[in-house]
DNA sequence: TTTAATTTTTGACAAAGATCAAAAACAAAA
DNA sequence: TTTTGTTTTTGATCTTTGTCAAAAATTAAA
């Protein structure tokens, strides 16, 4: 499978495109590379893009009285930004680190927004998209509302244990709001 | 000011819709009034509409080993639902309830799907929404993620002091992630 | 008003998790 | 391999917040 059928196979579990739509929205978009520790987004800069992860592993973080924040983790298939600073156009707040080397494609807003112009159906797929991210972290928010630590790390080696199995155990602790301490001790005891 | 040019004053703080679509959007609404303590969805129902709230407040809560879980509220010119109800088309699993008298708008899903095929703008309209209120959730999630007790209500105070005013302690408190004594305490010594 | 019901506050104690510091384990490089 | 750097674990202690129970305050109803 070549690299735009694989992101075109992608977008298929949101909406399916036509033909024409499809290979108008494919060559909006441009191929990166980025190396582990390297930040892709930059607090205080404004991200203009939105990136489809094909391959690799990065985290959203904020700094917080000098400490880092992890507050999501991208992984194959995701599509990643800093959403505040793409949607409303403001500096960004947080900045997305990659985790292991990774290769990426780039869709700048403009380009997205004469898409949308042009196609109604990709601003539909977009919209589908957004949705499904909503509720996404709806369910994370909830979890993460009344669950102890223990329980939240129990449900992430459940749901997602290739967070684990791909993230130093600092940057999973920060993800859960819990001290790495903590997290270690809870991984002892099971 | 009547009550279809509330809604659609409303509206154009995301987007601004052609007379055309604003008419066939404004038609899909039907009013509906509900009470204090009302539950307007219920969970293990399917929620099939999309309400506007006009005036009044509610909330919206898990039922967690017999415990209420408030995780967000509405206030005028809100839109609620059971987002994860709505969109999937799954039985809700949270409960939607009346704080005080409200009046509500209803569309329900089928209208606006129609809409969507009729209008590319009133898609749009909704791509916009749902950016707004993912941010809005990201922020939220954030906040909570890293804040003490403390922190979390003084924000409160700052941000939404209409919150405090209208709602009893007892939903503020699981709203903040925290148990109704120690806001109670919280509150005792500022 | 007086009574009843509900909401909020207070007190005493227990538990969960944070912090600080150091040791151990692991990985990478020389 | 040894050395060096990084990540993870362990121990001791301190804080914050939760829980349970009762009192006080507030609100609604009779």
């Amino acid at each position: 499978m070549n690299v735009m059928e694989h992101l075109l196979s992608h977008i298929k579990n949101y909406y399916t495109l036509s033909d024409e739509a499809q290979q108008a929205l494919f060559d909006c978009f441009t191929k990166v590379t980025a190396f582990k520790n390297e930040l892709l987004i930059t607090e205080g800069s404004i991200c203009r893009e939105l990136y489809f992860l094909e391959q690799g592993a990065l985290r959203g973080f904020y700094n917080v009285d000098g400490k880092e924040i992890t507050h999501w983790f991208g992984f194959e298939n995701d599509f990643v930004t800093s959403f505040h600073s793409f949607i409303t156009g403001k500096p960004a707040v947080e900045n997305i680190q990659l985790i292991e080397n990774s290769t990426l494609w780039s869709i700048s807003k403009n380009a997205l927004t004469a898409l949308f112009n042009q196609y109604h159906e990709v601003e539909r797929l977009v919209r589908i998209v957004y949705e499904r991210y909503y509720i996404r972290l709806e369910e994370r928010y909830v979890n993460a509302q009344f669950k102890t630590a223990k329980e939240l790390y129990e449900n992430l080696l459940k749901q997602s244990p290739h967070i684990l199995e791909r993230v130093p155990l600092g940057y999973v602790a920060s993800y859960l709001g819990i001290s790495q301490e903590t997290l270690s001790r809870i991984r002892g005891r099971l």
